[in-house]
DNA sequence: ATTAGCGCGATTTTT
DNA sequence: TCGCGCTAAT
């Protein structure tokens, strides 16, 4: 056996990466080498020649990780790896159902919708069944569908008890049987098709329960029901699941992960205690101090405890900073004179970033780092694949695969302008509708008309591209795909700048000739296809692999992002704004049971993406909506131990005053010098009941007045100040 | 076919 | 406030 493998892995490591062929839970904290372990543990069960490439499933759930883990693993193993199944849960069910799409039912060039396409699709099938948006939104109707597929639910295992419910299930039938017609998929289909044809083909199913004698499993906290009940009927029960996690860190409950899914597999695997992870290899001690105590305020976890390697004991690092500022404005002007402070002590502008809990965040400090000219770079933009110029030529491409395809032909039926109109478009709906047919199959029909040259002209081109795609390699294809259907020229000759679109299109074809078809080219269901799938596969990973968001420069640049997005990453520096009630915890989040605990999770999802140095700020007014909102502190702030923070307000006082003067008249335009029975809107004020709180809004009643003054996690109170005993606090 | 104007809503997001 | 999606007008 190669002795290196296991090298420079501490004892929890070594434990986890040789625990026996049996399920295992293994809890990695933050910076513990979860990645490490994962990949190390296949390259020892590969070593010790208990498992082979063929035997092992690994998956993950973002491109990013599996790209990451296939990388490294490579690098550990002289076995050639890639026709191992490593991958997404949905690239992995997507080759799945490529290799037995007659069991699922499937035309073999099948689409995959992302959501914005599943978003168009449900719009299309409410206008064809006449229910007008108001009544039932697209929005609801997708996530009813979503989160029922993600449950394992299709619309005939579902009971209504009231008529908007009866609604939802009769669109989600007629949902599921346009995909059906027209051959797409969503991301949910391809997770419930692939769980469907396992439970219901024994012959299928036990031969994968039999070939996967190893199934990893990385961030298993956000695994969803479905994805659960998948893996556990792959396992079967001889293969070791082998799931790494963090219950701390599960942030995704809103789109169905269900951290309970690490309860149930040690439930239903025998899993009596799970192997944990909790030396940081990343953070200071202080920092790990942070997170560990405002965690411990959340009930129900598994338990664990970061700490500090031996090498490292002692190493407290410095403080985490508090800044509670007087605005926005002035909070960002901290963010920028601590990010030049921090680069003049060496640290790269991007290895630090700046975090908030939601995008709309973004403007002020964008507005501030611009002035100070900072450059920085925000992630949180369009996706190369969502972009509609990327979409138009994407649709061309899919309809030389699938022209039954409708969604595709609406979508470029009159792009560019070839002079359809939406009069002729609802004739061939018709005709389509009459003839219970695709809308491709009705053009064929209506061609014969010498009329309808204009749709014959649309049918000539997709036939065209049709035969090239058979022909030509996938680039030739693209491009004579961007060329014939005049796109490209489209953009060319349009008024307005379109040199990005332009740039993007060509970027399409880089695409195609960087995509690798010999990956693709080692799967089986490759070999059941004719000329097309390459195509096929290129149409594949643009859905499921949508591209990086927006880049910005290339330069070193601040890292400006939600806490979501910053998940998995870490920084020298990191400064974690708009801490105040209301925003972060969200308004939104408390209302939901949980809410407040995964809120939590994410503060310290927040906190542990810091190695060295962290900052936290709030702004006791901000400009949100277009309205100024006073609110407290976030009681996130409080839950951290004083001994790891330094407050830095008061010692930041004279900045604060000469900034003050630029933004007073901003600020403080309307109402704020207008006096209520001696109070100030955005005053601070204690109450003996309801603590500390700020006075949001006042109404003038007789001598007297009526503050509303939201006491933060005590909620928002409107109090005369007849009766209300308010002490007026000075800060 | 394009464009101006209006009303509305507004966390977090991967596949 | 701002950005969207839809309608009405050219």
């Amino acid at each position: 056996m190669d002795t290196s493998l296991l090298n420079g892995l501490n004892a929890e490591q070594l434990a986890a990466v040789t625990w026996p062929p049996a399920a295992a839970l293994v809890l990695a904290g933050a910076g513990s080498g979860k990645t490490r372990v994962l990949t190390t543990r296949i390259a020892w069960l590969l070593d010790t020649e208990q498992a082979s490439v063929h035997s092992i499933m690994a998956v993950t759930f973002t491109n990013k990780a599996a790209k990451e883990m296939r990388s490294r693993l490579s690098s550990m193993v002289e076995n050639a790896i890639a026709a191992m199944w490593l991958g997404t849960f949905h690239g992995l069910c997507h080759r799945f159902l490529r290799t037995h799409y007659q069991d699922a039912r499937l035309p073999s060039t099948f689409q995959i919708l992302d959501s914005g396409d599943q978003a168009s699709v449900i719009k299309r099938l409410l206008k064809s069944l006449n229910i007008a948006e108001e009544s039932l939104a697209p929005k609801t109707l997708q996530y009813f569908i979503n989160s029922n597929k993600e449950a394992g639910l299709r619309a005939s295992d579902l009971n209504a008890h009231d008529k908007t419910t009866r609604q939802l299930i009769e669109c989600y039938q007629a949902y599921d049987a346009l995909c059906q017609q027209e051959g797409m998929v969503d991301f949910a289909e391809l997770m419930l098709r692939s769980y469907e044809v396992l439970l219901h083909n024994a012959a299928i199913r036990t031969h994968y329960q039999q070939r996967f004698n190893h199934i990893l499993v990385d961030e298993f906290q956000d695994t969803n029901n479905l994805q659960y009940k998948w893996l556990k009927l792959l396992a079967g029960d001889s293969a070791a699941v082998f799931a790494v996690g963090d219950d701390d860190q599960s942030i995704y409950a809103f789109r169905g992960a269900n951290v309970g899914n690490m309860q149930t597999l040690m439930q239903d695997f025998g899993i009596r205690e799970p192997l944990k992870l909790e030396v940081n290899y990343r953070s200071v001690g202080h920092i790990l101090t942070a997170a560990n105590t405002l965690i411990a305020n959340n009930s129900g976890r598994l338990g664990k405890n970061l700490r500090l390697p031996e090498s490292k004991q002692g190493e407290q690092g410095q403080k985490l900073r508090l800044y509670v500022a007087d605005s926005d404005f002035l909070e960002a002007d901290f963010v920028v004179s601590e990010t030049k402070e921090r680069m003049k002590e060496g640290v790269a502008l991007d290895n630090m970033a700046v975090l908030y809990r939601s995008n709309a965040q973004s403007r002020v400090l964008e507005q501030a780092l611009f002035a100070a000219s900072v450059p920085y770079k925000i992630y949180g933009g369009l996706r190369f694949y969502e972009r509609q110029e990327i979409k138009h030529a994407l649709a061309y491409l899919r309809l030389a695969v699938q022209p039954q395809d409708d969604q595709s032909v609406l979508r470029v039926i009159n792009m560019p302008p070839r002079g359809i109109g939406a009069r002729t478009i609802e004739a061939v709906q018709a005709v389509a509708h009459d003839r219970q047919s695709s809308l491709w199959e009705a053009l064929q029909f209506l061609i014969t008309e010498p009329a309808n040259r204009k749709l014959k002209a649309f049918v000539d081109l997709i036939e065209q591209l049709q035969a090239q795609a058979k022909g030509l390699e996938l680039t030739e294809t693209i491009t004579a795909a961007l060329d014939l259907s005049g796109l490209l020229e489209y953009y060319k000759t349009q008024k307005g700048d379109h040199q990005d679109r332009i740039d993007n299109l060509q970027e399409l074809v880089s695409a195609a000739m960087v995509f690798n078809s010999a990956d693709v080219q080692t799967e089986e269901w490759v070999k059941t296809d004719d000329g097309l799938w390459p195509l096929v596969a290129f149409l594949s990973n643009a859905s499921l692999e949508a591209g990086e968001r927006q880049a910005g420069e290339g330069e070193a640049a601040l890292q400006l992002m939600t806490i979501h997005a910053a998940k998995g990453l870490e920084f020298d520096t990191v400064f974690l704004t708009g801490l105040e009630e209301g925003l972060f915890p969200s308004e939104y989040s408390l209302q939901e049971r949980g809410g407040l605990e995964e809120e939590r999770r994410l503060m310290y999802v927040a906190i542990t993406r810091a190695r060295e140095r962290l900052y936290l700020s709030a702004a006791q007014q901000r400009l949100l909506h277009g309205r100024t909102n006073y609110s407290m502190s976030s009681r996130f702030m409080d839950e951290l131990p004083d001994d790891v923070l330094q407050f830095l307000s008061s010692h930041r006082k004279k900045r604060q005053e000469t900034l003050k003067i630029r933004q007073e008249p901003f600020i403080h335009a309307k109402r704020a010098k207008e006096t209520f029975d001696g109070f100030v809107i955005g005053q601070n004020v204690r109450h003996e009941k309801f603590g500390m709180g700020v006075i949001m809004d006042a109404k003038h009643k007789g001598e007297h007045a009526t503050l509303s003054i939201n006491f933060g996690a005590n909620g928002l109170k409107n109090l005369s100040t007849q009766f209300a005993i308010l002490e007026v606090v000075h800060r």
